[in-house]
DNA sequence: ATCCCTTTGTGAACCGATGCACAAAGTCGC
DNA sequence: GCGACTTTGTGCATCGGTTCACAAAGGGAT
């Protein structure tokens, strides 16, 4: 009996970790419903990606489906969840309780999947102090020792985008390498520092400029998701 | 005198599309600046892309900079919101008023784009009815009535991902084509209408991937921005 | 055991996007 | 006016990602 098959190249294309989350979800979806074995046809039909496109992916983390049949759910789910690093559970904190702050702060969705928000900062004398979602709304003076106290490993920006570079080198210096930034600013950061943003207003253009298009000449629009 | 650029191309990569935003927030903080003129290369700093990226993506709107010189600041950012559509001002409605609705709802930060918030509209009676950031929630069963009274060509879904698709397939059906979806779902959407999704949960997953990466083998770490 | 049917995993062609590097174009100082 | 200098606009090589299409693998029926 030999080992069935290793994990294989530690090399994936950003692209198919981008996708990764959309096929847990889809599984989830699926062992929920009791479906126990599923088709990369299946699969990608539930994910909105075409099949060629999911088997590649799939077959960057190892050979894990069986010819013939198909995937079975279970294993599937385990092996991407591995390898996304959900196996383990994650310390959010989040900066800026304003409006956004607060809506994440509240959202449950986080927890399904192995991150926990564990603190919220703000710098408002009028916010600092309150309960919000169950958790004790800390002073940005404290920032450096909250995050060490808590483990933090992942800073979430809701902060206005002027307060943005401060908080976000100040998280840098104390070792955090993960943030994700709803500031409608560029972070600068150093090498080794994962940045992601999340931007309304700029989905809300490419919206505009498409839709534009469309109204002006009848030629074609393209569907983006 | 010769007519000195036309507005060239009309196939606008969707790359290009996705940065220009970038540019024009970049711009926009310039002007605010009073500076006139701006090189290819500060202004792909401030938009933090390298330089000849910059460039060939304005290449595409047409032929604007002044060799030896740079761009325009006032021009180009009228250049790039002509191109965009946002010298139109667009109607959008927000379906879903919970934790997230709310937060869109009085986020000022559309209003400087030409987004303009025409409708909230929810399914819970205990929200419909209430003003929320000077508008009034209408009821899910008007949608359509009010798609149409006030002119919404973008809507925003921050509903349960439960009720996504409904409310989506409604909002088509009265011939709206572009959608912004925050809820973790796939939306099936005919040809001619575009979808975005913001899904802060896939965000993290990435983040979470990079982050395992990073503390398991010190090979390497991208920064993603 | 053997054959047939289904579905995976992947080689190879293709496609769009990126980045380099430089000629062309224009400015500015004298 | 002219020459030196700056900066754009783009041709071209390259790269990462997508899609096609099929050989190889496995299951189930007989
Ligand atoms: N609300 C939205 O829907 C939305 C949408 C897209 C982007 N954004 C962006 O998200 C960010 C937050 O938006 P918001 O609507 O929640 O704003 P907000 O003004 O409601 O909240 C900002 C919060 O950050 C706190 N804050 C300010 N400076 C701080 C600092 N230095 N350290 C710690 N806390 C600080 C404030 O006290 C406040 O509580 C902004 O950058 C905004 O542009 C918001
Ligand atoms: N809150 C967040 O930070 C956050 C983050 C990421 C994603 N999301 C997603 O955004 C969506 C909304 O999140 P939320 O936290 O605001 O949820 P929420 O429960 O606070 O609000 C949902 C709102 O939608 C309304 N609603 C339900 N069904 C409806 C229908 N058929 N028509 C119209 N309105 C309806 C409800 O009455 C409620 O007001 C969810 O899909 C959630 O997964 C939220």
């Amino acid at each position: 009996m030999k080992s069935p098959s290793q994990p294989r190249d530690r090399g994936i294309p950003e692209a198919t970790v981008a996708r990764l989350p959309l096929y847990l979800r889809a599984l989830h979806g699926m062992a929920e419903r009791g479906i126990a074995t599923v088709s990369s046809e299946d699969l990608a039909g539930a994910a909105g990606v075409n099949s060629a496109k999911l088997r590649k992916d799939l077959s960057h983390l190892g050979s894990y489906g069986t010819r013939g049949v198909g995937y079975e759910v279970e294993y599937l789910v385990y092996q991407i969840s591995r390898e996304l690093g959900l196996t383990q559970d994650w310390a959010v904190a989040i900066v800026g309780v304003g409006n956004l702050g607060r809506a994440l702060a509240n959202y449950g969705g986080f927890v399904s999947r192995g991150f926990r928000v564990a603190a919220l900062v703000d710098a408002d004398p009028e916010v600092v102090g309150d309960t919000i979602a169950g958790l004790n709304v800390e002073h940005i003076d404290d920032l450096e020792a909250v995050i060490a106290r808590r483990g933090v490993s992942i800073v979430v920006l809701a902060i206005p985008a002027a307060a943005a570079q401060k908080v976000c080198d100040r998280v840098i210096a104390v070792g955090v390498t993960s943030i994700l930034n709803f500031a409608p600013v560029v972070l600068s950061v150093p090498d080794g520092v994962d940045v992601r943003k999340v931007d309304l207003s700029i989905e809300l253009q490419i919206l505009a400029f498409h839709e534009q298009r469309k109204a002006g000449g009848p030629l074609m629009a393209v569907d983006s998701q």
